[in-house]
DNA sequence: GTGAAAGCGCTAACAC
DNA sequence: GTGTTAGCGCTTTCAC
């Protein structure tokens, strides 16, 4: 087994700077400074010598030392709550495709959802002079308020549209949109619809707004018919989620879940317990992950853009950066009902 | 709507320094640099008031010039193939986890399951002066693997178990693990096993070959029923590629498949066709994802240690931090057949 | 269009 | 234990 040749210095020593390329060009290392960020202000010829001794020497600029002189790093620091919830990982990865070759480089901080982290995140995040930042939601402590206000940079709100953005926001009403998809319910027939939720976040906590509030105004009674759990979200709690609902309210004869997850665990669980979905028991789930489509029965839910939320904030953290005039923007993405068969009182199963 | 306050400079005057803190406490910077980052070479008493006026002044110190001044950043790279694929996000959430509330921080770059992006991000991550390095797999381009062989830092390659690594190496046969399955499915009195596999990555292709291993050593012909895709994984191909399968070759009573996606999607499949789960058809994924456990008939997977793998590479890093010396590990962390009603032929369904 | 000088905020190396 | 001196590799500012 090899030795390690980490104990320090180790390559260091070869790393090539800006000053080994203007040597071997013969120009000074400002020049080549300029010709890399700003090839416009340097001529043709010299540019083209320049790019030249780069690529035999292999010259890799040092992002420390250019953060350290020009105070701006180039990260772009995003503030998420979970990093295993898919929804999360769908716009990171829309994130990942927009900074693809930009030279900003993405870094993630996980909040665990806990508004104590996220603010310690922040100050960190901030203390590196980043590019811009992403952070997921609205409900930031007033000390990570502060600090966002002060950033020095963009900052981008997402997941999230309602009043009183820091600076730009994209994302969508929650309330509205799990309104929407409790109408839906109404409308195809169900008469006692429950709402089934897990973590119960302050998104969370909209959705069932949204619920309680449609419910309202079909003049249909909640009852007991609203199951929450602070644990995080699994398929497998769905099906017990349904246990106690059931239990409670057994004139349930449909639910709109918190998210995908747990609507897939209620249909399992309704499966076994051998009640034909869809005619006699309706599902709705939210976000429309891929496999709510491919289920058996399809399950209803509402689609969310999470791809394009996390496109749409590198873009415009981009679009900041370039045009520092750029006056902040707050962008309701929408959401669509994918009405399927597990709402479908024709559906037999 | 406000205006945006980062043109420049902003915020960038007030920003505390060391030497800030030096000078309200009356000692010098480098001081207060060992007060913080080796508080047991300085004396208490010195220690406690320079705790304080970090505290009274919001002192958080600059990466970027820790980074340029000790040719060190705190920075650890990790190169994986996709940040959706939730193999590659529990390998994350356990890496975030650990790395949690040390000093230092996890910067992720998307290979896109391509070697020259590859490549080409090693390059860059390596002109950080990382900490560390974490790369998914095996078969990086030489030129990668040349440069982590260079990188004069600890250098930890996940995901599988195999000869010559860089480094340190965690992970697990991926051949052996699906050898085991396809054992499974053999001993079990399924009588035409046969593959469904998405992406087909070097993963992908090693869990192809113990596939075959086992038919070979049972004396079963494959037959046609080995059914790839380079296309990506999801859960609704499952069900595409079983058509596929069941078409070509229809005396086949039972899959594996390459990843739990697929898996689900087919059972959804066989269940839209009217197979009995189980007793006719019997169907095992890999992974183990929370889902297959609460899948209505549960499925049959091989359980691999995701967030382990995540959590122990990152701790690997820090372990080779903390003491230069240390030797490289190569761990293998196993697997784990998870044997459930879909690959049971007394389940009826 | 190009360059010289100065310094970003910190730490390594060597004093004392 | 503590301080001094020199940078780290780059960009800013201001000259030319």
């Amino acid at each position: 087994m090899k030795r390690k040749l980490f104990e320090r210095g180790g390559q260091d020593k070869d790393r090539v700077t800006l000053a080994d390329v203007a040597a071997h060009v013969g120009t000074s290392t400002i020049t080549v400074s300029r010709a890399i960020r700003r090839p416009e202000m340097v001529s043709e010829a010299l540019r083209k010598r320049i790019a030249e001794a780069v690529d035999t020497l292999g010259y890799v600029p040092d992002p420390a030392a250019q953060a350290l002189a020009s105070r701006r790093s180039r990260v772009i620091g995003v503030l998420i709550p979970s990093v295993t919830n898919s929804v999360f990982a769908d716009v990171l990865s829309g994130l990942y495709d927009t900074v693809g070759k930009t030279a900003y480089s993405v870094q993630v901080g996980n909040t665990r959802y806990d508004p104590l982290t996220e603010e310690e995140l922040t100050r960190v995040f901030i203390g590196q002079r980043p590019a811009g930042l992403i952070v997921a939601g609205i409900d930031q402590t007033s000390n990570t308020k502060a600090m966002l206000e002060r950033a020095g940079c963009p900052v981008i709100q997402i997941m999230e549209f309602a009043d009183g953005p820091i600076d730009s926001m994209i994302g969508f009403s929650h309330r509205d949109a799990a309104r929407a998809a409790t109408e839906h319910l109404i409308a195809q027939g169900y008469k006692a619809p429950g709402f089934i939720g897990a973590r119960m976040d302050p998104r969370s906590q909209r959705r069932l707004n949204g619920f309680r509030q449609a419910l309202q105004e079909a003049d249909i009674p909640i009852g007991c018919r609203e199951i929450t759990t602070v644990d995080p979200s699994r398929v497998g709690l769905g099906a017990s989620l349904l246990d106690t609902l059931l239990e409670r309210a057994p004139e349930t004869d449909a639910v709109f879940c918190n998210n995908d997850d747990l609507a897939l665990g209620v249909q399992f669980g309704a499966q076994r317990r051998g009640l034909k979905i869809g005619a006699e028991f309706g599902i709705c789930g939210f976000n429309d992950l891929e496999v709510m489509a491919a289920a058996y029965p399809a399950i209803t839910s509402v689609r969310t853009f999470r791809r394009e939320m996390g496109m749409l904030a590198l873009q415009t953290v981009l679009d900041n950066l370039d045009d520092p005039e750029k006056q902040p923007t707050v962008t309701d993405l929408g959401y669509e009902l994918m009405a399927r068969a597990s709402t479908d009182r024709q559906t037999g199963r």
